[in-house]
DNA sequence: GGTGGCGCATGACATCTGTCATGCCGACGT
DNA sequence: ACGTCGGCATGACAGATGTCATGCGCCACC
């Protein structure tokens, strides 16, 4: 690609702390080098079309445009670099998320910090790098069963507005809503609003 | 204190990935040293006895002990180590809570990676090193102003658990529960049992 | 061209929630 | 000793919530 043997990274994480911290452990691998860090999902497209790195490291937890949602602008814009996921939340409809928007790796916070460089390295190199454990429990609880519909009710239910809000926010009737959550309420076993917000957000379905 | 003038650290994070890029963070400064890694709660105090270090960088978000808790027992079993709270959550209750148990200093993790090293130097120094957007906030926030059961049940709630479960839980009778839920959302100003516990986690108070 | 799934809506019903008044008890402060 | 506050409880009430049956229109699939 661009110097040799050296891969060429682009890093981005909305926590300034952590970013730099990553910055600092990549770098010190002699093959590695942060090329451009931002901080927001929206700044990732323009700074991978400028710098063109070889491997984008994205958080998923983002301001503005998600790391999926970049994932995908990525893809389309600049289909050489390479995406590697890396997220502090292991949740199943994450990874499928990820992987259909086009990225070639996810990895969680909690794996051990030596095998990141390992894991870039394998994604530039054509491979796919997948948390095993996270793979099984992403087809364990496979695709949200949840309708387009259900999962805005569901969105819109989670700071705790009443049904009237939702409703007024969707233009929708109270009782379309209601029966919108109560569905979503059965297909989550859920016993509860509250409930099925919680397993809904567990399992990446929102 | 050991090295003569480098500064020896304990780091506890629970994601794996996140402590290993701040020790190398950290490790890249002449005048630190990281000396030992956690990440739990419960095994700070054992390494801090151990390793005795100068200063200890404490996550708030741990599994078993959370960082307040460890930072109190830190100060009562070895109060020459210092103790810098990093946290992800700039909550003005956290801040209150931390300095109450015996931090010197509160740093969130969206502060510039520059500015932790001085951070883990000023608090090494003796000095208090908090946030100054953060301390406002938490002087408005204050103290929570609910009672002890009030938190409890609150905390029952958190889950979406209905009347009956949190009072099993608790030993109470349902009528009890409604009661503290009703004072603590009017205490919140909250419309809402889901509310309640939004604010009330947003400010710290559980 | 029928069938099924989805979105939307309404109305009715049972249950859950939030509020309020009231009362009892123990702890604490004056 | 008295008043206040917190914890606990009961009963009653209004309003919010969850469920169900039913109906209509649309679209995709066979």
């Amino acid at each position: 690609m661009n110097g040799r043997s050296t891969i060429r990274l682009l890093l981005a994480d909305d926590q300034a702390l952590v970013r730099g911290a990553l910055s600092a452990l990549l770098n010190l691998e002699p093959d590695l080098e942060v090329v451009v860090e931002v901080g927001s999902g929206d700044a990732v497209l323009p700074a991978v079309l400028e710098h063109r790195p070889d491997v984008a490291l994205l958080d998923v937890e983002m301001p503005g445009l998600d790391g999926i949602a970049a994932t995908a602008e990525v893809r389309r814009d600049a289909p050489d670099t390479r995406v590697l996921i890396v997220t502090t939340f292991g949740r199943p409809g994450y990874l499928r998320r990820a992987l259909q928007a086009g990225a070639s790796g996810f990895v969680v916070k909690d794996t051990p910090a030596s095998q990141l460089a390992d894991a870039v390295r394998r994604v530039h190199a054509g491979l796919r790098v997948v948390d095993p454990a996270l793979a099984t429990d992403s087809l364990l609880a496979g695709e949200s069963p949840l309708t387009a519909r259900e999962t805005e009710v569901l969105q819109a239910a989670r700071d705790g507005s009443p049904v009237a809000t939702i409703a007024a926010r969707l233009f929708l009737s109270e009782g379309t809503v209601r029966n919108h959550l109560s569905s979503a309420i059965g297909k989550t076993g859920a016993a509860n609003r509250a409930e099925a917000v919680l397993t809904a957000e567990g399992n990446g379905w929102l």
